[in-house]
DNA sequence: TCGATAAAAATAACCAGTTGGTTAGTTTAT
DNA sequence: ATAAACTAACCAACTGGTTATTTTTATCGA
């Protein structure tokens, strides 16, 4: 790996904490150079703006993300609960992912891998719908909305590791009791 | 009403749109009191700071919200309908919120009035766990928070009308097959 | 009812610190 | 030798917050 290849990846590790903690008004560019220990100028010739920078940390993200965590729509609990334990090992996705609705969405396209990523989610549902593996009750994409719903709320203040497991359980069972036909 | 009250009040509504649309670190304090038809010294003059001016609106967003959408244990699914309904009638509801707890949660202590209302309905919910008329099988807490995940995210998104009645419907259905013994 | 007066409210100019972004020059690696 | 990478000083625009001054409003004695 080239020295400036590594430089770009510590910006994009220090843009992504900061961030993550700031949002996109709050974060400062200064900063993000300083924590990478790197020259702000770097920022700018890596990539275009601050504005680009965040894009590229969401994106990079994203990516990460549908990686990470596929969807089986046979076994939604077991879904919600990975998703619930990538976002509880990962506490800096929930939080640019929030701040990315209330500052960014609306201006830019969501990423296509996202959007991508959505619609076969949906697409899965329907099939396991159709296969009366799962309730056809519900519209595959409000089953989709009220289970991220859950997962992302069941995650949310869990400091406690104990309580984590808990509220873990509490979701596994709550989406059972959502999907059963 | 004295004038000042009504200035008072103007800045405040003024600061609630600001706040709503760009957080915190995000809102400019000389757009508010432009907004408001105000001079921006009068924004130092009632409140004390942008800070302060901002505690001024969650708490009066949490005060309002508290007494519009009342819980009863009883009809859960019919709470989370209400609840809905205030999210889309107040949009700038759930964006304040989502700041607050992005910007501000950990900082300050949160509006005693809404540490109150959490509880109230906690224990509103293990009273009716313990009569019979709901399923014992989650923890109160799990189930409220559960509840909360699913109507926001239900109502997030929610733009053409027609969209969000379906919506609607999903939810409550949804928190029927949460609930039932 | 009027007019003097003091208190309250509104105004605009101002300030120091910070912001994202740029530039010109220096070091490092190939 | 030369291009890529780094550095630090710099900049104009903007930030939350303050101050001194003027305008408006309320009070009250005659």
């Amino acid at each position: 790996m080239k020295k400036s290849d590594r430089t770009k990846q510590r910006l994009l590790e220090a843009a992504t904490a900061e961030f993550a903690a700031y949002g996109f008004a709050g974060a400062r560019v200064d900063r993000i150079a300083q924590a990478a220990d790197a020259n702000k100028q770097a920022i700018y010739a890596y990539f275009e703006s601050k504005e680009s920078l965040f894009e590229a940390v969401y994106d990079e993200m994203v990516t990460r993300l549908i990686a990470a965590v596929q969807m089986d729509a046979g076994n939604l609990p077991g879904y919600a609960a990975s998703l619930a334990d990538y976002y509880a090992g990962h506490p800096e996705v929930l939080r640019i992912a929030s701040w990315y609705e209330l500052e960014k969405a609306g201006q830019s396209p969501r990423p296509a891998a996202s959007e991508r990523a959505t619609q076969s989610k949906i697409a899965g549902i329907a099939a396991a719908q159709k296969a009366g593996t799962i309730t056809d009750r519900f519209r595959p994409e409000h089953l989709l909305e009220l289970i991220l719903g859950m997962t992302r709320s069941s995650v949310y203040e869990s400091a406690a590791p104990a309580k984590a497991s808990a509220s873990r359980k509490a979701l596994v069972e709550a989406i059972e009791r959502l999907v059963r036909p």
